[in-house]
DNA sequence: GGCACAGTTCGGCGTCCGCCGAAGAGTGCC
DNA sequence: GGCACTCTTCGGCGGACGCCGAACTGTGCC
């Protein structure tokens, strides 16, 4: 009997798509790239321990799959995630994937980078972990995103971001808020353009740094009284366990 | 040099979670379970055209990987997807992977069905194609839905509900509203609880029908009435092409 | 020009995995 | 009880794919 569409070529392309991902080595990729910051092909070899001949045909497939962008630079060729498309969807097959326990965390350096991402970290372009739940519920207990009928930033959010002076596009196709399944809290924090907004400003403003070389964020003392004043956030509450 | 996480368990997860979609059949069996209904391991294994043996093999490892969800029968074994978000991922993916352009429908057989599923079908549990298309732009201009800063029903959209006799829980973790990219029409259309409540009083007021034994759903004659009175919608904005 | 270095291409190796048919286990109908 | 049917398990086959090292290309620095 034929198929319930003859010769089926959604199923090809998904699983195509898919294939992308199902080799550890590509998915170490992509979660590395995951910081939305763009890495040379060596550097993503040496991270996930293959040889660069290995990574560079990975890198070619991820690239004309269309999840990965490449720039090249002189004898570099960099590398990021397509776009804010392709790094959602990482992010939520990573999410889906991520055990309901606690990771093991069997090494005591691996514990360690564990509890720095935990506490905050980029997911792409916006923030995440303990710092980006903090923001999130704040800003829905102070009555400046809505996520009981969806997750929509309100009149009083759209004015808050104008206070804090950074502009945001309503008339983007791009969703200004969506909720992005954190993989450490189990919960949805503040994703979308607003999201991106607020992790860039956030940066810019020397309210985070980047801890060591990869995704980690850590909110500095000013960054932490900004929080407060603007958003009622107990400091302990996200430096803290 | 070591992995930037040592011995990093994240990517081999994200790579079997993967690799459960990265086969042309198990690819072919989700999509078709997209529709958010149960079929038989046998009336999958025609559909995909491959032996039971190796329908049977593939589903294993489908249900073993917590994607879809089996339930017995007497000597029936019952598939669906295992939830929400499961079927959310599916879409995601298979939304990605979709061609830019419009499928290229060789048969006359494949165009006649596509030309169904393009007019309406259900995804998972909630409506898609131009008829969810049409219900979500209308929501919208009626302001009982609010794309502009996120994807949330209004107080308007709930009263709107209320009006229909479908209760919403408010208090679930599951969101009212959530945006679904739409594969035909290439924009969001309503999902989430509030999608999923109006798919299902579509159906049970007899306002849509299933078409064949697939995804495809029409409207009723009584059900564009209810459309049009309801949400203002021009019956022939759906029907005809 | 010459060297160091980043990345790529190629050949070969080993493994994994999807496919089938045949045989077996369990269920339902008569 | 016996038959028909659905699904599962097993063995074996063949192809696909990830890995590496070696050789090669191209860039930048001195």
């Amino acid at each position: 009997m034929a198929r319930t569409t003859p010769s089926e070529p959604a199923a090809a392309r998904l699983a195509a798509l898919a294939a992308l991902l199902a080799d550890e080595t590509r998915a170490a990729f992509c979660l590395a790239l995951l910081d939305g910051r763009a890495w040379t092909a060596g550097e993503l070899a040496r991270g996930a321990g293959v040889a660069p001949s290995t990574a560079s045909e990975h890198l070619g497939k991820l690239v004309a799959g269309g999840l990965l962008a490449e720039e090249r630079q002189g004898r570099h060729r960099y590398l990021r995630l397509a776009g804010g498309r392709a790094a959602q969807l990482v992010e939520e097959l990573a999410a889906y994937a991520a055990p309901g326990g606690a990771p093991p965390a069997r090494s005591l350096r691996a514990a360690s980078t564990a509890h720095a991402l935990a506490r905050g970290r980029t997911c792409y372009d916006h923030l995440a972990g303990r710092l980006g739940i903090r923001i999130t519920e704040a800003m829905t207990t102070r009555g400046l995103l809505r996520q009981d009928t969806g997750f929509a930033l309100t009149e009083d959010g759209l004015a808050w971001f104008g206070a804090l002076g950074v502009p945001l596009d309503t008339a983007s196709r791009r969703p200004l808020a969506r909720g992005c399944l954190d993989w450490t809290e189990r919960r949805p924090h503040l994703a979308g353009a607003a999201g991106a907004a607020l992790c860039r400003h956030a940066m810019e403003a020397g309210w985070c740094e980047r801890v060591g070389t990869g995704r980690a964020v850590r909110a500095t003392p000013e960054g932490l009284r900004a929080l407060t004043a603007r958003l009622g956030i107990d400091p302990a509450s996200i430096d803290g366990r």
